[in-house]
DNA sequence: AGCTTCCATCTATGCGCTTTGATTGAACCC
DNA sequence: GGGTTCAATCAAAGCGCATAGATGGAAGCT
């Protein structure tokens, strides 16, 4: 690691001042060809590139997006992808705890084993960062983020694109205040952000209304982890379709995020002990289902022959489940493209009002509705 | 988007020097108590965040790791997977053509369906680089990069990831001569870099054994796409167990990377019309294996009952294939971490000689070998 | 020839921060 | 009380680059 050449140098050994080095490389046109074939050689032999640091502190801006995405441990979501993955591969009379036998690693447990929601988006981030000549920073955070941990990230983009419920409210609004910020769902909270997000509620509508409709089916129930604002759009979506059909809402709650298949386990003994079960569960996300088509199995109850389960979402993970998962499919890398396209945008050229963006989703009709069995 | 405050305007509001602010921000022992919190106070109020650019140049470090990784577009290994996918989710029955039906955007073909060998890699790196406070740049690359494509990445960071492949040698050779440089696969040349890869001969020679000595089987084939130095490193361990067993070692080559399903379905084809259709096949990489199966069952011939076929990786996707895929798993996961580890080691602390770090594989026993079905 | 234009290049400044070495008081000691 | 120490703070010098404005010279015009 000899020490780093710079303009300098490469302009003192091609005989040229430093302004011609750095011409050569922003304007090229602005410089004689000789000359720049000249400096090109030099740098060549010297082995000089640009500093970034140097660029974006000389011209302002960095030329990187940031994504602020999950750090990956103990959610929820991602066991029950894991989950899911052992059920399939091993059949549903093995256990679930037989995942660590399959891929242990002793020293390096691997927790990420389908792609999941923000992996889906991060690809479109990088797409769209590549084709406009950005580069991409990636942060994980948990709603605990010190404000150290986010700073190393937002003083180092040009624009940040977050996932709900990583990062603080306040926080993100401070930084909103310096660079183009856009979150990736719907709004929690009326804060002035530039946001993308799918049609959550129409999607669900939709969905329901293809049980209703093209199932008969009369008795839905709702069920899904409260707390996140997509959860309550859909939640809406649901309620709507059933009203209009004029049958009844019903939710059930969660009791917490401490093991949810035994959680799930309970709800479903206790709804047929009372002859309350449902002819469907409708589930705010996929992980969600995929938790109710095991719990069904382990109850012995079939599904979609007793019960139908839906997801939403569209993760891989409901494409090779048994039976496969009836969903609404989120354009996950549009998201994510979409979402650093805003941000590229708003560097360029900023605009007065927050950006504000809905994807249309995609209704999956697949095996666990009752379809196609 | 207002003026960005800097370390000017905090000192001013906060009646102190800007080296205060500086210490308050990264040595905060160094100044008294009252004054740290006057300090954080206008800081607060102002909405300041340190500008990477300018720390960057000031110290002459970054902060951040790079990873120069594929881009995801018409690889066929990237293919290889998606047809899994198909033929797990709709059964054997159904062409692979289907799966645009499945997932179809328009505007938005959805490439990137498992998590590949680089998705987990990936991870590992991002794992690495938060525990050790650094953040992750991501590149994207194919042969051909050109030069102000990896400066864009290599200027910004302290250290460089890079995939096999992905960069010309000789520009990887210059840029290690400013920032470490680590490679993720058994050197291809002698070019000196920091290096991390796996067993590949001795996972290889450990299956091919298995083979030999659990199955039986003495008639084993080796396949895969040629021109990657982890495959030549594969073969090598294939080669001395067969030797070993005082077996012949026998090879096929593969035509090229157009239509690759066609190709092998010829090769197939071929080999049963001259009666050589071998007891296995002994597969470079788990996408092969998975291409391969494809083909055998098209074929109407029986995996394991006929013919035996075994990959190198450990996708997710042979977890989740019919039969299931014998294979060695990479700890793709450690891969990832280890290079960060490697790289933040050099930036911290150079050593004279290129690092180089051979990580252990696994034999995943699983069906399409002919165990436990 | 004398004028203007224009192109290629250079000089000089500043981007926002870190860090060294200097300065100032206050506390301490004999 | 004079000298010593030490902690807290500050002034100033870069870090490597981009870029506005200055400069000089060649070409074009009358």
């Amino acid at each position: 690691m000899a020490k780093k050449p710079t303009v300098y140098d490469v302009a003192e050994r091609a005989g040229v001042s430093i302004a011609t080095v750095s011409f050569t490389f922003t304007q090229p046109h602005r410089v004689r060809e000789s000359t720049r074939e000249a400096v090109l050689d030099a740098a060549r032999a010297l082995g000089y590139l640009p500093s970034a640091s140097a660029r974006g502190l000389a011209r302002g801006k960095t030329g990187a997006i940031g994504l602020f995405s999950f750090d990956y441990f103990g959610r929820s979501s991602t066991e029950a992808a894991r989950n899911a993955a052992v059920r399939t591969a091993r059949g549903p009379g093995q256990a679930s705890h037989d995942w660590d036998s399959l891929f242990s690693d002793e020293a390096n447990k691997d927790f990420r084993l389908f792609p999941l929601y923000h992996d889906e988006v991060q690809r479109g981030v990088e797409m769209e960062c590549r084709r406009r000549g950005y580069v991409l920073m990636i942060g994980e955070g948990h709603g605990a983020s010190t404000e150290a941990d986010i700073a190393e990230i937002a003083g180092r983009v040009d624009g940040l694109a977050v996932f709900p419920n990583t990062l603080p409210g306040e926080i993100l609004r401070r930084i909103s205040k310096r660079i183009p910020v856009v979150e990736l769902s719907n709004p929690a909270e009326d804060n002035r952000l530039h946001r993308v997000s799918v049609e959550n509620a129409g999607g669900m509508a939709l969905l329901t209304e293809h049980l209703i409709q093209h199932h008969g089916l009369r008795h839905i129930t709702f069920v899904g982890p409260e707390g996140s604002p997509d959860r309550e759009h859909r939640f809406r979506g649901y309620a709507e379709a059933m009203s209009v059909a004029g049958l009844d809402i019903r939710t059930l709650p969660r009791s917490g995020p401490t093991d949810p298949a035994a959680d799930v386990d309970r709800t479903i003994h206790r709804l047929r002990a009372s002859g309350h079960l449902p002819q469907a569960f409708v589930c705010a996300v996929d992980a969600e289902a995929l938790l109710y088509m095991d719990a069904l199995a382990r109850a012995g109850i079939s599904v979609p022959g007793q019960v139908a389960v839906t997801g939403f979402d569209g993760l891989v993970a409901g494409l090779v489940s048994r039976p496969t998962l009836t969903t609404i499919r989120q354009p996950m890398v549009e998201l994510g493209s979409t979402a650093a396209s805003i941000l590229i945008d708003e560097v360029t050229k900023p605009s007065p009002a927050p950006v504000v963006k809905e994807l249309p989703v995609k209704l999956m009709v697949r095996e666990s509705c009752g379809c196609g069995v």
